[in-house]
DNA sequence: AGGGGGTCTG
DNA sequence: TTCACACAATCTG
DNA sequence: GATTGTGTGTCTCAGACCCCCTGA
């Protein structure tokens, strides 16, 4: 073989790789100590302050080598791997930032973390083994070289190879630390930059006079991390005795870290109470302000035949929901606890009967989503089998999100701290809605005339792949968008939307698996498909009596496959209340 | 050799 | 920091 | 029937790369 070849055959065409811009990292890094710098100027500790003065005044190449470990992941890097482009070209012989110990050029390194550095064939090559120890599984390998050598050493003296070198990164805590200062939150990370930079996501922007910081005091950074020890201890299994002693106290001055320990609190009842501790999770439900809480201790307290004890929750949760999902859980509950204690049943509502129809399939069970099965089926007797949709939550979410957009994204103190923001941070908060009620009350207004077609038309194309917590945009499309416009009535639209802002968190999601328009006749109805085995969950089951209260054509599709015998389902005085599968 | 799963990359 | 589904196990009446 | 918990498939940004498996 000739060199043209094997040199044609190893070769890989580089489909078009976004390039970063020479000194990349060490530019968004720059810009972050800045606002870090300005915006915590009252809270930052001396070595947090001595760093980032150390940092400015060290030269271009030594700042950019470290920022680019930064805001990469992980602490270890092979210096071949760092483009010149990065960080340039000559490195100064006394780097300030590796004396300080920023950064080291000479970690020692055990067996482990070099395997983490190298393939399996680098690993192989560099420390001379036998080539047929390439053939090992990779975790073997790992095991017999871990008994073999148990030392830890400098890259190069793993390594023959006299052209490369290993960066570790020291300063991991601060910068941690700064992560959080910026982002406000522990799961975003620097990459946010590059995603955003190559266009990947594309964040709406926020005026940056409207940006907060996250952090008011001090306090308040350690606390935030405390919390996230617990978490990680909750999780690690420790006893809860020793965990309940670390949650801090209550945090009075931040709402957002308040909701945060209530949080963590019913995390650890929730464990106490898988464990079999009822009575300690019991009386953390009770003091816990987390939603779900006082469920839980209904629940509990139900459990423990404390009939008395359970009634009076209910009465008390019933007279003040936390959320639809109590009430309901309180309606099932409080009949039967009534019972028990021989009181007459408070007289309820019947629940609306849910118009139900049966569709007879054939073909193999699971072979695709059942869903996109009654799709095709409903479709076939269409002249446009695309007014048949499979739609879940996207729709409805996507309308919502489009006419309140300025809603959502209003310039609210607390809720932006960044350029990365898919939502504002108290979307889930229960205060999200109260805190935008005039924002929210002018984009419900549009749907008083027709003008709200327009806005929503103007928002789509405005903001077409902005990222939003309600519009996915991938789902979306003209058609779509054209046809839910001109068939679902405004009111259902304001009721639906109402729906959403009552409880952001819990009514976004349970709306029905398809939806199909006849834009003739500007109608539409919802369907939620039903296999055989799946019933109606909960937050569904809301959602569709919720609609059924607002008059809107709800139903609910049982699918039975051709082969299986009929439920007995079919059998009983359901069957009247059936309403054919067309119209 | 080729496919699938997982991870890293920009 | 998903959501929905399938299925199993358990308790209750 | 109610309830809870489990696993799974779907979504993730797409593509390159690594590792492992299978089967000629
Ligand atoms: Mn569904
Ligand atoms: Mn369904």
């Amino acid at each position: 073989m000739s060199r043209g070849i094997i040199a044609a055959s190893t070769y890989k065409a580089r489909l078009p790789v976004p390039a970063l811009a020479p000194f990349y990292y060490l530019k968004n890094f720059e810009r972050v100590l800045s606002t870090i710098a300005s915006r915590y100027e009252d809270l930052l500790l001396a070595h947090e302050l001595r760093f980032i003065t150390a940092f400015q005044q060290a030269p271009l190449n030594s700042r950019a080598l470290l920022a680019r470990m930064v805001m990469r992941q992980g602490d270890l890097f092979r210096a071949s791997k760092i483009e010149y482009s990065e960080i340039g070209e000559t490195r100064a012989a006394a780097d300030p930032l590796i004396e300080a110990g920023w950064v080291s050029d000479r970690p020692l390194l055990d067996i482990k973390q070099l395997q983490g550095l190298l393939t399996k064939a680098e690993l192989v090559r560099c420390l001379k083994l036998p080539r047929r120890y390439a053939d090992w599984r990779k975790a073997d390998l790992q095991a017999m070289l871990a008994a073999t050598f148990t030392e830890r050493r400098d890259f190069r003296d793993w390594c023959a190879d006299p052209g490369d070198l290993v960066y570790a990164l020291l300063v991991t805590p601060v910068c941690e630390r700064f992560r959080l200062l910026f982002f406000g939150n522990d799961w975003q990370s620097w990459t946010d930059f590059v995603t955003a930079d190559l266009k990947i996501f594309n964040f709406e922007k926020i005026a940056q006079h409207a940006h907060s910081r996250p952090f008011q005091t001090r306090a308040q950074i350690d606390q935030f991390q405390r919390l996230r020890e617990c978490r990680e201890l909750l999780l690690d299994g420790t006893p809860y005795s020793e965990l309940v002693r670390m949650v801090p106290e209550a945090i009075g001055d931040s709402d957002w870290l308040e909701e945060e320990r209530q949080k963590l609190i019913f995390g650890i009842a929730r464990e106490h109470e898988r464990a079999g501790d009822t009575q300690a999770a019991l009386a953390m439900y009770l003091r816990c302000t987390h939603r779900g809480a006082r469920t839980r201790a209904i629940v509990l307290k139900s459990r423990a035949r404390d009939w008395e004890g359970t009634r009076a929750l209910c009465l008390k949760a019933r007279a003040n929901p936390a959320s639809e999902e109590e009430l309901q859980r309180v309606r099932r509950i409080l009949p039967r606890v009534c019972l028990k204690l021989g009181l007459p049943a408070t007289s309820e509502d019947p629940a609306p009967v849910i118009p139900e129809f049966e569709l007879v399939l054939d073909g193999r069970p699971r072979a695709r989503a059942v869903e996109y099965l009654v799709r095709d089926h409903l479709a076939l007797e269409l002249v446009d089998g695309d007014t048949v949709r499979y739609v879940e939550n996207g729709l409805v979410n996507a309308l919502f999100g489009l006419l309140c957009w300025p809603a959502v994204f209003a310039p609210v103190a607390g809720a932006f701290f960044h350029d990365f923001h898919r939502a504002p941070a108290d979307l889930a908060s229960g205060h999200f809605y109260n805190r935008r009620k005039n924002d929210f009350e002018v984009c419900f207004s549009h749907l008083e005339t027709d003008h709200y077609r327009k806005v929503i038309w103007t928002v789509f194309k405005k903001k077409w792949g902005i990222q939003s917590p309600f519009v996915r945009w991938h789902s979306l499309d003209r058609a779509l968008l054209q046809w839910a416009l001109d068939c679902f009535p405004a009111a259902h639209l304001r009721a639906w939307f109402e729906w959403i802002v009552r409880d952001v968190r819990e009514n976004r999601a349970g709306f029905p698996d398809l939806v199909q328009f006849w834009p003739a006749e500007r109608r539409y109805r919802l369907i939620e498909v039903k296999g055989p085995g799946d019933r109606i969950q909960d937050n569904q089951k809301r959602l569709l009596e919720y609609c059924l209260a607002h008059r809107m054509p709800v139903s609910v599709c049982y699918v039975r496959w051709s082969q299986d015998r009929p439920e007995s389902r079919s059998a009983d005085g359901k069957q009247s209340r059936r309403i054919p599968a067309e119209n």
